[in-house]
DNA sequence: TCTGGGGTCCTAGGACCC
DNA sequence: TCTGGGGTCCTAGGACCC
């Protein structure tokens, strides 16, 4: 089997380097940035990890530290970070190819470099890009090298704890004792894929270091675990079992939520945060060229109010056929909320979830516009006329209704029990 | 008092059909 | 009405990632 070989690339501490970018007098002080309504930490200097805050605390349960050292804290500005991600994955295309470069996140990328290894030292190569993002952009970075994304990954982690290495590890050319020695010391934990739950029953297994998951048997894992873990191991030993994927496949559910800065109580100002979500979430389901046929609109109060019971209730309707018309999805979404909402619940948080997505055709109508409910039985049969397939031709279909309580369903045209106020939700033309 | 947002994949189990 | 297996589709929930 031919050998591969993968670069695993990413910023270092990556919103706050972007950050320093426009404001060099943030260098060498201890930074943070803050989530969304300034809740909790999403990212921290060298200086800032060194006073031991840690990722995704709450702001307050850090003040004092904040306080005492003088930490510099910061909103985050996504549109900004999300310009600087474009330049990065756009000079990493420019310096391989499109097809070996994989965007795996806003601050990550994965290149596969088999194809290198004949015309260039791996290392020297991985030190020109670390030098061409610092010169074109201002972002520090790391490379990881390895013969799988696994590997790189790994790599990179150690790349990133360990300065000796100047922001590159080639985990291929390392001495074999030298990266026994480095594996003894890295938990399974930190492994790409294993993560938190699954590195506790490793351990159970005494299975600790990545050392030990690299000697374990692939299927006894798969057998006790899943095949993702199975790969995950498979990676460690060297075989290549996930491919880059230079093409982002298309989505397959897109979300619009965020979290109020005060609690929400009146169905109104719900109804505005629903519309505001769900015309995000259309917009971004249009600009993939995608059709979406199924919406989730959903709220809930604090999960970490004490005081208050937990409120959370979601709402599922399937469109007769599949759509990207705005006014359409917001008129349903924000009839839908009516009846997620509940008098007296202090909402926290409020979203919209599109599933079900398909490629756009461009023989697709807009259906609901000329939706109509045809039959409505006390059985709760339901059908739609005016539906055009997309072949241009007219039929007729069934819409189907769920709620949250599970104690109404509809499908294949067999409604069963409970009823349920139609008007109130269909109210679409 | 104050706790992010957006994704993927896998599995188990129920409903339903033949 | 009972018996039963095989298959598909769907959903919920849990794990993971950044």
């Amino acid at each position: 089997m031919k050998n591969r070989y993968f670069f695993l690339i990413d910023v270092n501490n990556c919103y706050v380097s972007c950050e320093r970018v426009f404001n060099p007098k943030l260098s060498n002080r201890p930074v943070i940035v803050l989530s969304n309504n300034d809740g909790c930490v999403v990212a921290r200097s060298p200086e800032a990890k060194a006073l031991k805050i840690k990722m995704g605390v709450p702001i307050f349960e850090i003040r004092e530290i904040v306080e005492k050292h003088k930490v510099v804290v910061l909103s985050s500005n996504y549109a900004m970070y999300a310009e600087m991600s474009r330049r990065f994955h756009n000079i990493l295309r420019e310096i391989t190819s499109e097809s070996e470069c994989e965007s795996y996140s806003i601050d990550e990328s994965f290149i596969e470099v088999t194809a290198y290894v004949k015309n260039y030292n791996l290392t020297q190569f991985a030190h020109f890009i670390l030098q061409r993002i610092l010169m074109w952009l201002g972002l520090p970075c790391c490379i990881g090298i390895g013969r799988t994304k696994t590997e790189s990954k790994i790599a990179n982690h150690i790349a990133k704890t360990n300065k000796e290495f100047q922001g590159v590890c080639n985990l291929i050319e390392m001495d074999k004792s030298i990266k026994t020695q480095f594996y003894s010391t890295i938990e399974v934990g930190e492994v790409w894929g294993v993560g938190r739950k699954n590195g506790k029953k490793l351990n159970d297994l005494n299975i600790k270091t990545v050392l030990d998951l690299v000697a374990s048997n692939a299927n006894e894992i798969k057998k006790r675990f899943s095949v993702v873990m199975a790969r995950t191991v498979l990676e460690l030993q060297g075989i290549s079992c996930i491919p880059i994927e230079p093409c982002a496949p298309d989505k397959q559910q897109i979300i619009s939520s965020r979290s109020f800065g005060q609690r929400v109580t009146n169905i109104n100002d719900l109804k505005e945060a629903i519309g505001m979500h769900t015309q995000d979430a259309v917009r971004r389901l249009r600009s993939g060229r995608q059709l979406c046929s199924t919406i989730t609109v959903f709220a809930e109060s604090s999960y970490f109010d004490k005081r208050e019971s937990y409120y959370s209730r979601s709402i599922v309707f399937k469109l007769p056929e599949a759509s990207d018309c705005v006014t359409d999805f917001v008129k349903l979404s924000t009839n839908m909320i009516n009846h997620v909402y509940k008098f007296g619940v202090k909402f926290k948080k409020c979203g919209v979830v599109l599933t079900q997505l398909e490629p756009k055709n461009k023989h697709t109508y807009d259906l609901l516009t000329d939706m109509k409910i045809v039959e409505k039985k006390e059985n709760f049969m339901i059908a739609y006329e005016g539906v055009h397939n997309k072949y241009g031709k007219k039929k007729l279909a069934l819409g189907t209704c769920y709620l949250p309580n599970r104690n109404w369903s509809m499908s294949r045209g067999n409604v069963t029990r409970n009823p349920f106020c139609w008007d109130e939700l269909l109210r679409v033309n």
